[in-house]
DNA sequence: CGTGCTATTGAGAAAAATCAAACGTGGTGG
DNA sequence: CCACCACGTTTGATTTTTCTCAATAGCACG
C-alpha cells in the first residue's frame, strides 16, 4: 500500500462525458461503480471549479460542510502544531476525496501544490447519494480502507525508518503514486518543496536536501528540471526503503 | 480525534441478550444501529471464541478471509522490519473491528495483551451482510473514518513531537479510550509493555521508561501497581503533547 | 526459590536538528 | 527586457536529542 495515494482505481471501458465527482474525464474516483442513470442525478448535485497553485482548498478547523473531488491537481494536507512545526498527513492525486472524514470541523488544511480542478459537493448531499446509491457508499468504504492502509504504512515510515529509508519510500510512493493512474510521466512532476517532503516525512528540509544530492551523486536519481523526478535505481531505493542495506 | 481508540459509540438504549458482531452485551461496535431482527439474522453468520493473554488473532501475510470483533481485551496492532525494529500501528479497545481491510493479507499481526473474546466473522459473509443491511455498511464506514483520523493524528505524534510529547499524548489518549467506552477505572489498566509504547511512539523502550520516571517524579502520573496508570495531572500533560510547554 | 522477562539507570555514540551563510532561480515590476 | 527580490535550495559547523550498549534491579510465574 502506497501512503503517498490512498485510493485504487481500475481503468473501465466506456468512455462517457465527464459526469460528477471526482471524475476527471477517466471515470476513477467516487463515482467510478455507477451507472448512467446514477451519473446525471448526481451531475445535477455536484459543481465543478478550478484553483490556481498555491490556494487554499479549506482551514483547518472550518465546519466540513462540502467534500470535495479531485480532477486534476495535487493537494497537500497538513496540520500545524502549536510550536509552529507542521505535519503533512498526506498528497491527494485527482480521483481522490478530500474533506469527508468523520468530524464535524476539517482536521487539516488543504492546499493546492499545483493549479487544480475539483468537483464540489454539500457533505448532506452526498450522504443522501450514499444512501440512495449503496455501491457508491460501498466505493468510498473501499477508498477509506484503501487510505486508511497508506497512512498506517506512512506511520511505520515515520515511526521506525533512517532519514534515507524515508525519503527513497516517499520517492517511490510518487512514482507509485502515477503508476496507479495510468501511465507514468517521465520525467514525474513533483511539485512538494523539500519543506513539504520533511513535514511529510517528519524530517527537516535540509536533512531531506542532503539526502536528495546524495541519492542524486549515486545516481539513482536525477532531477532534470525544477520540481521533476526521474528515478533511476527503483531496486536500490526499495532495499533502502525497506531497511535491507543502510547506504550512504 | 484519539489515536488509541479508533471507534466511537454511543451508548443505546435497550439491552438486549448479547447478540453478535462486536457488542460486549454493551452493542457499542458494528451491530450498534441494527434492529432486532437483524441481529438475529447475523447470530447465525458468527462465531464466538476466548483467546490468553500473548496469543495472536492472525499473523501479518496471513489471507484476510476473517474480521473480528472484540467483545473484551486489549489488541496490539504491530508490523515487524525487515531490521528487526516493530512498529506498533495502533491498539484496538472492546467495539472495535480488527482484521477488515483493503488488502487480500492482513497488512499486521494482531496479538493480545490481555485475555479477550471476540465474535469471528467470514469476510465474505460479512461483505454480504453489509449489502443486505445498508445501516451496518455506514456504520462500519464511520468506524473506518474515525480510524482513519486517529491514525493521522498518530502521525503527527510520531512525526512532529519531542519524546516527553509523545509519551503525554499516549497516556492521555489511553485515558480517553476507556472514556469512549463508559466509566473510565481508577486506575487504569494498562497492558502495554514500555516496548510496545516505544514502538507504537516511534521510540526506544528505554526512552519511554526514562520519561516514565521523570513524568512520576514531577507527580503527573503514578502506577499503583504493575500495569495500572493513574493520571494526576491532565491539564499538564496536555499542554506538554501539545508542545505548549517543554519541561524536563 | 530460582529464572526469565520487564523495567530502570547510566555512559557514550550516532543520527538528525539547529543555526548560519551563500547560491540559484523564477517571478515581478520598473 | 532586464534587474532585483523573495523564496527555495544547498552546504557547512555545531548542538541536541534520542539511540545504543551495558549492567543491575524488580517481579511474576513456575
Amino acid at each position: 500500500m502506497n501512503p503517498l495515494d490512498a485510493t485504487r482505481t481500475a481503468a473501465r471501458d466506456a468512455t462517457r462525458p465527464d459526469p460528477c465527482i471526482g471524475c476527471g474525464g477517466r471515470l476513477t474516483g467516487l463515482c467510478q461503480p455507477l451507472d448512467a442513470a446514477a451519473l446525471d442525478d448526481i451531475s445535477s448535485e455536484s459543481e465543478r471549479f478550478a484553483q490556481p497553485a498555491r490556494s487554499l482548498l479549506f482551514r483547518e478547523g472550518d465546519q466540513a460542510s462540502r467534500a470535495f473531488s479531485i480532477g486534476a491537481g495535487i493537494v497537500k494536507l497538513s496540520r500545524l502544531l502549536a510550536d509552529g512545526k507542521q505535519q503533512v498527513v498526506g498528497f491527494r492525486f485527482p480521483g481522490d476525496i478530500v474533506g469527508y472524514g468523520a468530524s464535524a470541523a476539517y482536521p487539516y488544511d488543504a492546499e493546492l501544490l499545483t493549479a487544480g480542478s475539483f468537483c464540489k459537493i454539500e457533505r448532506r448531499r452526498l450522504d443522501a447519494l450514499l444512501r440512495r446509491y449503496p455501491v457508491m457508499e460501498r466505493r468510498l468504504l473501499d477508498m477509506c480502507l484503501a487510505e486508511l492502509a497508506a497512512t498506517q504504512e506512512q506511520l511505520v515510515t515515520v515511526g521506525r525508518r533512517s532519514a534515507e529509508a524515508r525519503v527513497a519510500s516517499f520517492l517511490l510512493g510518487l512514482e507509485e503514486a502515477y503508476r496507479r493512474r495510468g501511465a507514468v510521466p517521465d520525467p514525474l512532476p513533483m511539485p512538494m518543496t523539500r519543506s513539504d517532503i520533511g513535514d511529510f516525512l517528519g524530517l527537516t528540509l535540509e536533512t531531506v536536501s542532503r539526502t536528495f544530492t546524495a541519492f542524486k551523486k549515486a545516481k539513482w536519481i536525477e532531477e532534470p528540471a525544477h520540481q521533476k523526478l526521474r528515478v533511476l535505481d527503483r531496486e536500490t531505493l526499495g532495499d533502502l526503503a525497506e531497511g535491507i542495506v543502510q547506504d550512504l
